[in-house]
DNA sequence: ATATCATTCAATTAATTTATTGAATGAATA
DNA sequence: TATTCATTCAATAAATTAATTGAATGATAT
């Protein structure tokens, strides 16, 4: 084998990889598995996909090897295999951003109630936590607050904010935080806050960036 | 626009960019294309692709916003559109890497004269340019080293290298270095260094990465 | 041991991607 | 202004990928 077959060979197997990155609805459950490994009923619901469909695309991820597979009692569990899928996600998900004014327009128009959103960053949410009594939200579905969340984070999913609404106190900062940069449902519920005369703010990365931030985590015992 | 349609536009756009990336041609021209903006010809030649269809990839990564284009005189010069690319393939190498036993393999076998190989890091580099009276081979062609080089580096294309074997003081280490770690221009030339009886080794990273690790590089004025 | 049911497979169709060929463009130089 | 030639386009065929449907697995738990 000469030094251009070696080539061509290295390439097409990187490429391979590349591959089964290149369809949205795996770059989205890449998202969704880095929250925490979960069954392919749990993926098809919430991506919104066929679960057959679903589970071809878990195939090709499988073949690529960016997810491992776990059978816990009735339930096949995904996982993302290690940190640098996740990590090919986020420069992907940054150069899409850069790269790509569809977007950010995209992204920019469904915040454009920019207004009511103040986001604050990982380094800004260590010195509340220091600094200020403020209430951390964790407004994902509570099967991912279970399976790991910010220390001290409390779980409102987004869809029962409005129950909750009575029960936070008005007096102290609230921060809400989801599953990253992509994900909205931080967003509504800050919006609501604020205007329901909370003082919110939402957390720019999500629960798979913070241990890189020095945000601790935790997980509810199962 | 509600959430679940904004996030499929999203995931859609940046699976767009991704898909472009995810063909083993376009990757060996982004990786030809880190060292230095070059013409179409020049990448039709170096990565063994036929001119028509050199120039139908360009036009796909192009289109994905991930190079640049800019006329000089009579020739269309193509560079990457910023770092976030090469950040991107970076990444996808890593992952390729650690992944895929397949190219973990091809590697180890084209490298498998190892005991002949030493590999050095940018770190090492730094130490042996401060302490010892070194001598630092860029093996690329002459165009990339004009492009950018590590300063201090003297060019001495791999295809060329015999020639210069007389040259070469025996006494002196020799640190050689070439595109990057998908490169095997720098093995092949250490190979026969060390069989020459010369102390040669390689240097781990290429080019693109040098700055990021405090190298400095300078490039021959036009 | 068997019924349940989460998941995968298989087969079809539609859509997209790739390589190849030769012709067309169009900017630069003489 | 004409000519050169680097690059792109266009058209075709082959190969790959994706969605859909319904049937088949096969491990679990009763």
């Amino acid at each position: 084998m000469n030094s251009r077959e070696v080539k061509t060979a290295l390439y097409k197997e990187i490429a391979t990889v590349t591959k089964a990155l290149g369809n949205p609805h795996r770059l989205e459950i890449l998202d969704l598995l880095a929250q925490g490994p979960v069954p392919v009923e749990y993926i098809s619901e919430h991506i919104n996909l066929p679960l057959a469909n679903a589970s071809q695309h878990l195939q090709v991820l499988k073949k690529a090897n960016l997810v491992n597979v776990e059978r816990k009692g009735k339930y096949i569990f995904y996982a993302l295999s290690n940190d640098h899928v996740y990590d090919v996600w986020k420069s992907l998900r940054k150069l899409g951003f850069n790269q790509n004014q569809e977007v950010q327009k995209l992204v920019d128009e469904y915040r454009q109630q920019r207004e009511d959103l103040q986001v604050i960053c990982a380094e800004e949410l260590i010195q509340k936590l220091e600094t200020n009594d403020i209430i951390l939200v964790d407004v994902r579905p509570d099967e991912e607050y279970r399976l790991g969340h910010i220390q001290g984070a409390v779980s409102i999913p987004y869809t029962e904010i409005r129950e909750y609404l009575k029960e936070l106190p008005v007096d102290k900062e609230i921060v809400a935080y989801c599953r990253g940069p992509l994900c909205m449902m931080a967003d509504n519920v800050v919006q609501l806050l604020n205007r329901s005369g909370f003082k919110a703010y939402r957390l720019d990365v999500g629960v798979p960036e913070c241990e890189s931030f020095g945000i601790a985590l935790e997980a509810v015992a199962t």
